[in-house]
DNA sequence: GTTGGTGCAAAGGATTTGCAAGGTG
DNA sequence: CACCTTGCAAATCCTTTGCACCAAC
């Protein structure tokens, strides 16, 4: 628990500090992409974000969610990982844990990293891999689909 | 070692066969990407072979690549995953590893369906999610990378 | 000859980038 | 009033599709 430095509890205010300190500006465009992401619980895609923040306020381009995305997960607001969909965006504070997406039904569970930590362990000890199972998402099929579905 | 029906040591000839079967034909083109995906050791993206089976016979274009590939994956000689850098392919037989892959150097490690039993079990007790472990890869840092690397 | 396969061109979707205009501190 | 940001348009990538033409069986 010290290979990721956690941000708790970050508020929309927290943000905007974070980008003054470093010389950064807080524009509406900026601030409405935040208050969008921060106020996602889970995970966000960024077309979706770019839907509900035109949506808000029209004429804010892709490019700036894009930019500004990428801003944030530098500044260590955001963080992506890999579903099956495509990338997906999700405050820092709550990537804590793996995601199981069943190929089958679409379906997105969870996993949290102490229940994982054996994974984690054994990984560790047999390469010396230090891995972060938040990244990736983990295919399969669900306890449902794993079950029945003949199809 | 059952919800997975391994093909052991396809030769590109019984690729052949298979199509055959189905009431596929065996063209040149496929006959080039057959082989050229067949003699590869782990994995190589789409564009890769592109470029590969370009060289070998001109004129091939890249979207009876994309559509062999997925034909090769229907027939199940084929599989593709996803790693950092996109998806790879990878023929059956070879898919039988989770890849671990550095976000650092960007090595690429694997680790055995066998050593990651445990993590399989743990996550079908849990959720009766029935992990396929290789689909994804699994990101973090290498070794070399955990220690040292100050950036 | 059927029917499946291929090349080509175009269409998409997801990002990224160059730039001039405009807003923030 | 510097300098960061944005909108726009264009450029990449990657992959998929519609089609007319061609080839495998």
């Amino acid at each position: 628990m010290d290979h990721v430095h956690t941000i708790v509890g970050v508020a929309n205010g927290d943000v905007m500090e974070m980008l003054r300190v470093r010389g950064l500006r807080m524009t509406p465009q900026r601030r409405a992409i935040v208050s969008e992401v921060m106020r996602t619980r889970g995970h966000i895609s960024p077309a979706a974000i770019v839907r509900q923040v035109q949506d808000a306020m029209p004429g804010v381009n892709a490019s700036t969610v894009y930019r500004t995305l990428s801003l944030l997960e530098q500044v260590g607001v955001l963080q992506h990982s890999h579903l099956e969909s495509g990338a997906e965006y999700h405050r820092s504070e709550d990537a804590a844990h793996v995601h199981l997406t069943c190929s089958s039904c679409g379906s997105d569970d969870a996993l949290s990293l102490g229940e994982a930590e054996s994974l984690h362990a054994l990984i560790r000890t047999h390469h010396g891999f230090e891995a972060d199972l938040t990244h990736f998402a983990i295919g399969g099929l669900c306890g449902r689909c794993a079950k029945g579905v003949a199809r």
